[in-house]
RNA sequence: GCCCCCAUCGUCUAGGGGACCAGGACGCAGCCCUUUCAAGGCUAAAACGAGAGUUCGAAUCUCUCUGGGGGCACCA
């Protein structure tokens, strides 16, 4: 039934919400709730004409970072919103870059971030297989097809030969291109040498002249000059296919309808355009994202500065994010605005915020610099927000890591007290360990209360621990009357009195608020803590 | 060197000819609150790269320059 008032229609509210209506549908649904089953049924009929196939295909060469990540939240977001398929399809055709562990790690930190696929290597689907390395056959098929059409040709060079050619032409200050020896080869003649075993590759056949226009989503037609194109290798010597055909054809036989990339790509991204023509195919939408700049914003982030950024406990990479404390929510939210934005105030958004939200449209073409402080802030917010149980559950690992034996329980007690005071998970650790401690430790001089001898401190001590042994209703409101009620007839103020028993009963100059942690200890624990300060004192 | 992309506070961004002496957020600084640490509230400082043009009017459109970035492999 419906929820808004006045309106007497009879769908529910998730159905219209979720009928993958755009980012703008759900404002109209406010303006005009009576409307809402013409709005449905418009929804519906777009979102079925309209379900974008989008892909995100890393090879397996290390570990998942920043960019990655975003590009594919952003096709995950896509294809939620339109009721499309998202495919995970692994670039595996380099058999020397590949890393070991490298695949598995990288369903990992999707599965982390809540980016979950349709199809994949995994789980299948039906234009597979979804590894390139178990589709050699199809690009050799189709190179060959190019071949026949006489848009690709042999290419009998060696590789000695070639980097002659461009350090020849890089010395004539041209381009270092290929300089086409083999382009123009009677084909019967390249046939026989192919058939006799000759090593060979299979190059693209650039147009020589006019110009090549790339339609790109966020900056519109892209104009290349054709003779500024290589004739570009299609198929390696020892027959697997390069990025170029590869990818091309995938998207192709697995219908991809976007393309979401990093610009990276945009100046390869002619050629790619001409392979789709030369097929005779429809291109997919193209989509180029800007690239991520290091945080100081001059240039992008090298390895060796990648790993001086853990230094600084920060990290570029999914899986270091996990170790180090972040929320997924948080990392979601954050690369989610990096080069991406919905109004000029909302900033706060969870994944199925965002399935909602999303749009290329509002997509930002230029650079953007890594900020990690407002990472931090974004992993605050979502701390914020979680409750006992699941804050417990997700701070517990950290403490166990630290050789700490945790029960869940405690973990949840501990809870409401580091929520607002953490930034990232194993802060956790720092703040409230003292509370699992056998034993802890003070520095000779801490217990003191200022302008107070050792002696008075000792007596005012043990009223103090009188005092607590007469509490019989263990609550922090309980503690909180009682003890400053003894605080104000020893005329003390808070921060003399509170900040001696918050050095007795944990070591520390900060804590949590102090009866929170007495009520967290436990009435014997904080008696034992206490006694234990005064024979120091 | 050549090709391509980009250009608003330190950073992420809103803005798409008049509503802009430019709005939000992070960070930074100050104040309030306060038993510590936080959290929260308030306030401040902080930007349209430069020059031409179009226009009654330009952050917004055009051009040039400058700056920044990316790419030029039998990597992806």
């Amino acid at each position: 039934m419906c929820l808004f008032p006045g309106c007497h229609c009879h769908l529910s509210v998730t159905e219209a919400v979720h009928c993958s209506a755009p980012f703008w549908a759900s404002d109209w649904l406010k303006a005009y709730p009576c409307e809402r089953e013409i709005l449905v049924s418009i929804w519906r009929k777009m979102s079925q004409e309209n379900h974008y196939r989008v892909r995100f295909a890393p090879s397996p060469t290390g570990h998942v970072h920043l960019g990655s990540a975003r590009t594919a939240l952003y096709d995950y977001l896509i294809a939620k919103q339109t009721q499309g398929q998202f495919i995970l399809r692994i670039e595996d055709t380099d058999r020397k870059r590949l890393v070991e562990g490298a695949e598995e790690e990288l369903m990992n930190s999707m599965r982390w971030l809540g980016i979950d696929w349709d199809e994949g290597p995994d789980k299948g689907g039906p234009y597979g297989p979804y590894r390139q390395s178990e589709r050699k056959e199809i690009y050799q098929k189709f190179a060959h097809e190019l071949i026949e059409k006489d848009m690709a040709y042999y290419c009998f060079c060696s590789s000695e030969r070639l980097s002659k050619v461009r350090q020849e032409k890089q010395k004539d200050k041209q381009l270092p291109h290929y300089d086409g020896f083999c382009r123009n080869l009677n084909k019967a003649e390249a046939e026989e040498r192919v058939k006799n075993g000759e090593p060979h590759v299979i190059r693209f056949k650039s147009p020589k002249q006019g110009t090549t226009v790339v339609h790109d989503l966020l900056r519109g037609d892209i104009v290349f000059e054709n003779a500024n194109l290589d004739d570009f290798i299609l198929v390696k010597s020892d027959g697997w296919a390069l990025y170029h055909l590869a990818a091309i054809v995938d998207d192709y036989l697995m219908k991809v309808t976007h393309v979401i990339r990093g610009s990276e790509w945009l100046p390869t991204s002619p050629l790619h355009s001409l392979i789709w023509q030369a097929f005779g195919w429809k291109e997919p939408v193209w989509v180029h994202l800007s690239v991520f700049l290091k945080p100081s914003g001059k240039g992008k982030m090298s390895k060796r500065e990648a790993a001086d950024l853990s230094n600084d406990g920060y990290s570029i990479f999914i899986k270091d994010l996990e170790d180090l404390g972040y929320l997924p929510e948080a990392v979601i939210n954050w690369v989610a605005l990096m080069g991406w934005s919905y109004d000029d105030h909302t900033e706060f958004f969870t994944l199925d915020d965002l399935v909602e939200k999303f749009s290329l449209e509002k997509l930002n073409p230029s650079p953007a610099a890594i900020n990690f402080s407002k990472l931090d802030y974004f992993n605050k917010q979502h701390i914020k927000v979680l409750d006992d149980t699941d804050l417990g559950g997700r701070i517990q690992p950290f403490f166990e890591k630290a050789g700490y034996n945790v029960t869940i329980k405690d973990m949840e007690a501990i809870a409401p007290l580091v929520r607002d005071r953490i930034t990232t998970l194993d802060d956790s650790v720092e703040k409230c360990a003292f509370l699992f401690k056998n034993s802890i430790t003070h520095a000779p001089e801490s217990l003191a209360i200022e302008g107070k001898t050792s002696q008075e401190t000792h007596r005012i001590g043990e009223g103090a621990l009188n005092v607590i042994n007469r509490v019989s209703d263990w609550t922090i409101a309980v503690l909180e009357e009682k003890l400053t009620d003894y605080m104000n007839q020893n005329e003390l103020t808070p921060k003399e009195f509170f900040s001696f028993l918050r050095e007795a009963i944990s070591g520390q100059r900060a804590t949590p608020p102090l009866f929170d942690c007495m009520q967290v200890l436990g009435k014997e624990r904080t008696i034992q803590r206490v006694e234990e300060s005064l024979k120091l004192i």
